[in-house]
DNA sequence: GAGTTTGAAACT
DNA sequence: CAGTTTCAAACTC
């Protein structure tokens, strides 16, 4: 992404900004629910942004680079679905502008308002919902010329309303809307610019048409169609350095006092003025990747990838939002980069801009956003003042979003439902990137902090006053989920996710990298997890949480302490990872202020011994360790390519390998582990200073979960501290990630990707165009959506014990064809475990009991079904030997045994030690007697099968 | 380090 | 669901 903000900024900054100038209203055609989801709706349009281009064909011509018009498609009561922008069709306004022309050229800019407008009486004009200009109004309306009426706006402007005939419009304006009206609103040469809403300002001058459809019966007061908010810039004068100015001191903006300007990494540029509430849209190239401030109280923000959340504590009025042709696609395959348009999305008050290219901008209501948050406000441009403005910027790699969340009681960004705010009087704009490590930490904490905590969220909203959420999410440079689309994803992960009950303050960032950190997953882990449930409740909802099956009902959790925020996040929480003997599945719930009480699974250790308590993260549901053999379900660590190694645990063998040094280190986590375990036992938590949180990318995993309490890409933010903790973990790496991807062409959004299988972030990697990181959560969780909605197990763990106590099995089986599953191509044998019945291998060497037998002198011998059968029929005969002489006599016998030596020792008060001994002794005894018995048995039987022979 | 092999994942 | 292609890791040289 760095390589093509360079080449953005030399391209693109110089341009002059297109002016935009309404050309034509598209008629709508069809009425399309609205009922789709948030995280539905930006799917969708997502889809259509990454995809194919708007349906609307004139998108496709804007999108070529010798397109000079901007064509803004303003659609009502529509969000941007799955079926793509066909639902622009509808009350869609289309707004062409010359987009290269300098600014110092007279622009024309022609409106159409499709059908669901209110028709506009001759005596008043009215655009949307806003009235420019009635004939009551004393004076408004000047005089009529010919076909054109004269009428003065409220701000003293003088406009001109035609009427025309369908038809004599432009074909596209017209089309669609034979019954429409067609308003020509003409500015005389004298005017710079058409304030055509209070607060709004059409900074693009001329020829203004107005197409009204004539159906009134679709013409609610809420429906119609405000402009408000949407302004084009004058123009190409301010260069993207000098934005900023531009949208501040520019006189022929009516309303920016002050506009904040930021852009991003990309070179994308997102103006900001705080004074009103219009929203700003220009299609300018960015250069910079810094953010300056627009006026001097604006607050200076910069949005570089790095960036995290940034939070704009001031009212917002106008955004302005320059996107810049794309010079690379997101892929970066494809070459003629440059002619690949990119596509900016704004959604603003139940509206959908959808910006193709740099000229191209479509503005598509947002139905359910149109119907709860219009008319609100009496009909003051309700609208504009309610719903999401989201923005979706071209980038070089990606795309941008900025959406613009009405300032809720409630943070928006906790808003798990797709309700849209109701409350348009005030808005609070939140330019949300993810965070960096160089980002701005301050601001993202801000925001999640906000979006995490109602309480903290009302804070900030108060903080904000008047003023508008914008989320943004940039392909480019960083991607920040909108808060429909964390609804939409996160549903699974939410559960775990909504555990998250970080405090919104320093804690986040300590929690938040180590819930990156690997956990590496346990041999057999579940074998020795015992479920406590500590609450009712918390198992109750513990079970609710995990829609997505029995594994994603298990939620990784990382524990860090809070000690020093800054220590914590840098530790990783593997370092307290112990597998030993005892391993607790501890349910429990917790409240934070901002989420439900959460649930939280984990397991701890503790040693049977007096050592006292160690424990581990415990979560089963979703693969923990990047390794390959992980990936594929193995849940052990595979440090290194020996295999077969002595039936050491992982652990053992993990601690054997490390040195001196770090055996040390890892005693002391082992010994902060247990101090935590400890605190974690006290009866009061409210005391402890643990943190428990889900481990990282909890979501992605078919994990379902319940409303997020935060807002997914909270959650799912890479530790900032994991890139840079490295991969030495006190573990002697155990837990650290023993490899990093190399992914070159799937951007690690699919399963190739170890790390995306694992449902982790790349870090440090060697992956190219890699979208597997916080800059691109979109696509990220789109990709992890569609790996489940492939597979919903696709983020399961692929070797489980079948039962506690069972041998870990490859839950597919391997389909190995020449490795004889003896490399570590074969998923079963990397995880070094068997291939079982379930294995589709061919010449499989990886047998459990056998594995050194050369299985080749057999493939000809039996086919593959042969070999199939045998293995089965073997696996199922040696379960039934073992079933004939451990009977369950049989081992109660020998525990009664072992019992009764244990009451006859404690008579005698005999040493524990010396008891156990004679315990383990009993037992042995036991044993050798059954195998005897066994083997006599086994010896009869032949001698049996060999006389009726005889 | 480049090229090949391999099998899971993705696609058709 | 089967066959094919894609992909990235494992492996070989």
């Amino acid at each position: 992404m760095d390589t093509s903000g360079g080449n953005l900024d030399s391209l693109d900054d110089t341009e002059p900004l297109p002016e935009l100038s309404f050309e034509d209203f598209l008629e709508p055609t069809s009425e399309k629910s609205s009922q789709h989801m948030e995280i539905e709706a930006l799917d969708s349009e997502e889809d259509n942004i990454g995809g194919e281009d708007l349906a609307d064909p004139a998108n496709d011509s804007l999108n070529t680079p010798q397109f000079k018009k901007n064509v803004v498609h303003i659609l009502e009561d529509k969000r941007l679905n799955s079926s793509g922008l066909t639902v622009l069709k509808s009350h869609a306004i289309k707004m062409v502008t010359a987009g290269g022309t300098p600014p110092a050229k007279a622009q024309v800019t022609d409106v159409k308002i499709l059908n669901k407008l209110k028709p506009i009486p001759s005596s008043t004009l009215k655009i949307g919902s806003t009235t420019i200009a009635t004939k009551s109004t004393p004076g408004s309306i000047t005089k009529t010329l010919g076909n054109l009426t004269q009428i003065r706006t409220k701000d003293g402007q003088v406009i001109f309303v035609q009427k025309s005939v369908p038809g004599t419009q432009s074909s596209t304006a017209v089309t669609g809307s034979p019954s429409g009206g067609i308003r020509r609103l003409v500015a005389p040469s004298g005017i710079q610019k058409a304030v055509l809403s209070k607060g709004v300002t059409m900074a693009s001058t001329g020829l203004v048409k107005a197409a009204v459809p004539a159906k009134a019966s679709t013409s609610v007061p809420g429906s119609a169609i405000t402009l408000k908010g949407i302004q084009p810039l004058a123009g190409g004068t301010a260069k993207a350095s000098t934005s900023s100015t531009t949208a501040t001191t520019s006189p022929s903006l009516a309303q920016p006092n002050k506009i904040q300007v930021v852009r991003t990494a990309d070179g994308k540029i997102i103006k900001i003025n705080q004074a009103g509430p219009s929203l700003l849209v220009n299609a300018k190239q960015g250069t910079g990747t810094t953010v300056t401030p627009g006026g001097s109280a604006a607050t200076s923000v910069k949005l570089s990838p790095s960036t995290g959340n940034v939070v704009l504590n001031k009212p917002v009025g106008q955004v302005v939002v320059r996107t810049e042709t794309p010079v690379k696609t997101a892929t970066g395959s494809v070459a003629s980069a440059s002619a690949t348009p990119g596509k900016m999305l704004v959604q603003s008050g139940g509206k959908q801009i959808l910006v193709s290219n740099k000229n191209i901008i479509k503005l598509s209501p947002n139905a359910s956003a149109t119907s709860s948050t219009t008319h609100t406000t009496g009909g003051q441009t309700p609208s504009t003042s309610s719903g999401l403005h989201a923005i979706q910027l071209p980038g070089k790699g990606g795309i941008q979003y900025v959406r613009v969340l009405n300032n809720n009681k409630s943070a928006a960004g906790t808003s798990a439902t797709a309700s849209i705010p109701k409350t348009v009087q005030t808005q609070k704009i939140t330019v949300v990137r993810p965070p960096a490590a160089t980002g701005v930490p301050a601001t993202s904490t801000t925001t999640s902090a906000a979006a995490a905590s109602p309480a903290a969220a009302s804070k900030a909203n108060l903080a904000m006053g008047n003023t508008n959420k914008i989320v943004m999410r940039s392909m480019g440079g960083s991607i920040v989920p909108l808060p429909s689309v964390q609804t939409l994803v996160s549903k699974r992960a939410l559960g775990a996710i909504s555990n998250a009950s970080k405090p919104a303050s320093a804690a986040s960032s300590s929690a938040t990298p180590s819930a990156s950190q690997e956990l590496p997953r346990k041999h057999r882990l579940t074998d020795l997890n015992v479920q406590l449930k500590q609450s009712a409740s918390v198992s109750s909802e513990a079970s609710d949480s995990s829609d997505a099956g029995p594994e994603a009902k298990k939620p990784r959790y990382v524990i860090t302490m809070q000690q020093g925020s800054q220590k914590a996040a840098s530790q990783p929480v593997q370092k307290l990872i112990n597998r030993t003997a005892n391993v607790q599945r501890v349910v429990s719930s917790s409240t934070s202020p901002s989420s439900n009480s959460t649930k939280k699974i984990y397991n701890y250790v503790q040693p049977t011994g007096s050592n006292g308590a160690k424990y581990m993260i415990c979560n089963s549901g979703v693969p923990q360790s990047s390794t390959s053999a992980m990936r594929r379900g193995y849940t052990g660590y595979v440090e290194n390519k020996t295999r077969r190694p002595p039936p050491i645990s992982p652990q053992q063998h993990r601690f054997k390998q490390m040195g001196p040094q770090q055996q040390s280190k890892h005693q002391q986590l082992q010994a902060q582990a247990k101090q935590r375990i400890r605190q974690q036992q006290l009866p009061t938590e409210q005391s402890t200073p643990i943190k428990v949180e889900p481990k990282l990318p909890t979501l992605p995993p078919g994990v379902k979960a319940n409303v997020p309490a935060k807002p997914l890409f909270e959650v799912l933010k890479p530790p900032a501290t994991a890139a840079a903790a490295g991969a030495v973990d006190p573990l002697g790496g155990m837990t650290s990630r023993r490899k990093h991807c190399n992914c070159s062409r799937s951007q690690c959004l699919k399963l190739y990707c170890d790390c995306f299988a694992n449902g982790e972030f790349c870090q440090d990697c060697t992956c190219k165009d890699c979208f597997n990181n916080l800059d691109y959560e979109v696509e990220r969780e789109r990709a992890i959506r569609s790996c489940l909605d492939r597979n919903p197990s696709a983020f399961k763990p692929k070797i489980t014990a079948p039962n506690s106590g069972d041998m870990r099995l490859h839950n597919k089986g391997c389909n190995c064809k020449r490795s004889g599953c003896l490399k570590n191509y074969c998923e079963c044998y990397e995880a070094k475990i068997p291939c079982s019945s379930i294995c589709k291998c061919v010449g499989c060497r990886n047998m459990e009991d056998r594995p050194d037998v050369d299985m080749d002198s057999l493939d000809g011998l039996m086919g593959v079904e042969g070999q199939k059968k045998d293995k089965a029929k073997n696996k199922q005969l040696n379960e039934n030997r073992a079933n004939i002489y451990f009977t369950d006599d049989v081992i109660e016998a020998t525990i009664m045994c072992m019992i009764s030596r244990i009451v006859m020792h404690e008579k005698q008060n005999v040493a524990v030690e010396d008891m156990e001994r004679e315990v383990m002794e009993e037992m042995g005894e036991s044993l050798t007697q059954i195998i005897a018995f066994a083997k006599e048995k086994q010896e009869t039987s032949q001698i049996d099968e060999s006389k009726p022979s005889s």
